[in-house]
DNA sequence: CTCCGTGCAAAAAATTTGCAATAAT
DNA sequence: ATTATTGCAAATTTTTTGCACGGAG
């Protein structure tokens, strides 16, 4: 995930930096999307300012390497966009843990969308929310 | 949508005040879920403060009178709960329209979830983001 | 030498909270 | 009387922006 990804910074006149590369790092080998306030906290030794942070995760999810996800908790949340396969995440209401969903089906129903108005739909978010095996006992 | 909605407060020691009632007006003719600021921006005559507006968005939310929709923008919007009938969105990316599906199908997917892995889900969100039939041509 | 990237400080935007005055039960 | 509701101001939280300095191409 090295070589692709300096292509698509170089691409756009960017590089890739060392504060974007710590990034990535964190974002590739967390288990769950993470906000900029968890990332910047994740990170070792001198720590950069969240406000590159910010700055950072939005290049980052224009250029389509990262993407955000809103739980609905009033601040957003980013992780890696794997190739030819989109995530969704269920999020246990008591615990707050947050697991992955690799399958929507929602292909369907975009098909039967586009018919019935013409709206041609390009994404989604999908999140679910209720109470994990564990909580559940 | 007056009798029962004034039980729902009573039973919790709240009443329907004349701000709560407002706020359910506008939601309930509105045809888009809305922020709190445009809720505010269409009371007529003497508004309220912008807090009442959040903490009566909140109190309506937590009776399920009312449901949050969280489209990415940063802030959320609410709109009235529809008996047996939740609904989801689709964004124009151009003009920003937001038009309402009424239906999902995620039922069975739930159900594998559960099976699968234990979790009981009790609500999902799903929001739908492209093209609308007009801004395509 | 000219942009890019970052830190730092300030600003903006959304939401929450404390408190006192008012209204409802 | 006791509790709920609201306005007003201030505080919090998340995110954005301006500016100057240091660095890479």
């Amino acid at each position: 995930m090295l070589a692709e990804t300096k292509e698509l910074f170089k691409n756009k006149g960017k590089s890739l930096t060392g504060v974007r590369s710590v990034i990535l790092d964190i974002l590739g080998s967390a288990t769950s999307p993470l906000n900029p306030k968890q990332i910047l906290g994740m990170i070792k030794g001198k720590k950069p300012d969240l406000a590159t942070i910010y700055r950072n995760l939005s290049l980052m999810e224009s250029l389509g390497i990262i993407e955000s996800v809103d739980l609905g908790e009033g601040f957003k949340r980013y992780e890696m966009v794997l190739p030819e396969n989109h995530r969704h995440h269920i999020v246990c209401n008591k615990c707050g843990k947050i697991q992955e969903v690799e399958e929507c089906g929602l292909q369907e129903i975009e098909k039967k969308i586009f018919r019935k108005i013409g709206f041609k739909i390009e994404k989604h978010r999908l999140e679910f929310f209720g109470v994990c095996a564990l909580c559940r006992k």
